[in-house]
DNA sequence: TAGATTGTTAATCGATTAACAATC
DNA sequence: TAGATTGTTAATCGATTAACAATC
């Protein structure tokens, strides 16, 4: 989003603009902002290349992070087409795993892949620091164990399953389809009760 | 959950085992589901079949909803095979969208394949109720215009960008792939520099 | 009756919002 | 100096947690 602004010739931003371009109050936006120390000066609002890599610098933006996907069944070769093609700022898919040795001889990409059984050592060798998880859910929780043993920092689980990190200092977060799409069924439905009474 | 429960044949269980499961505290169990009113009894914990008939109702899960996706781009069409190939409960994918026409007549599926400038009628003559959204960025607010004017309730967006419904009622929950890694990013390496103090 | 467990009311916590003095 | 805008401190809000009387 600063980048947008900064491709657009604009130098300096307020609170207030940067709080209307990203939908939230001018006041969470200083707090925010302020957490981090020195940013801005009163009177003048933020300056937006050094805003840009003041937050880089202190969220961990600068350098590109090494990635993997766990899992190559249909959505995790989906995923795994979908980085090839568009490559993404700030992370890049360097290998793929699956328990299924065939599996990994039939697809056919420009990245590397291996069988989970070799993951820990892989993921060390690599030095990968993400992994995606898309494996069955009844795997999920067994191979995340796999990933942070091999020193991932950061998982994101696919799979319809709340797993949780074997060690502290790895992160997870979830993704699913299906249980968003069950959110915003109910959603609807309670809305749409209270507004019958 | 409930129905995993059913399977294995536990006809009873108490806000603290549901809570376990979930890994949520037992009060925040009691508390959701007494929003329902009467579903357990005192003593002797929640009726399993009972409480899944009891949440089906109340949050609208009884009925399948029709859904459709729109921009079959590559992860659009990756959703839909996905969709194809491993249906869901709760939902079915009817009908997908996209602008290039050509693209429309390449892709071949057992699904339904539209051009979006035929949205707003498809929508309503299909009784489409939920719309993924896999356009690129700059083009999701228009698109989830138009499935507001075509009567969706809900909106799964997996471009990379804020888009707000243009009525009431509409629902918009959003899911983005970079989004995430970025997060997973940021808190590790706000994990690891509080560490090194 | 006694033990277990709910439903509800009160307490705590964190996050968002508001207000304002400091300052460019 | 005057206007604008930050950084910070206080107030509000909602959600989670705790406690406990009601009751099966």
């Amino acid at each position: 989003m600063l980048c947008l602004l900064e491709g657009e010739g604009v130098a300096r931003a307020s609170s207030a603009d940067l709080g209307a371009l990203l939908d939230l109050s001018a006041h969470l936006i200083r707090k925010d902002i302020s957490f981090f120390g020195g940013a801005g000066s009163a009177g003048a609002g933020y300056d937006v290349g050094r805003l840009k890599a003041l937050i880089a610098e202190q969220l961990g933006f600068g350098r590109e992070k090494r990635a993997c996907i766990v899992g190559l069944g249909r959505l995790g070769s989906a995923l795994l087409e979908y980085a090839v093609a568009v490559p993404q700022e700030g992370y890049r898919i360097v290998a793929g795993f699956d328990s299924n040795i065939n599996r990994i001889e039939t697809l056919s990409t420009a990245i590397d892949l291996f069988a989970v059984y070799e993951i820990v050592e892989t993921l060390q060798r690599l030095q990968i620091e993400l992994a995606l998880i898309a494996v069955p859910a009844e795997h999920a929780q067994a191979v995340a164990d796999r990933c942070c043993d091999g020193g991932v920092t950061g998982i994101l689980n696919f799979a319809p399953m709340n797993i949780k990190p074997k060690n502290p200092g790895v992160f997870i977060r979830s993704m699913n389809v299906a249980g968003e799409l069950r959110i915003l069924t109910a959603l609807s439905h309670v809305y749409l009760q209270s507004k019958h009474q």
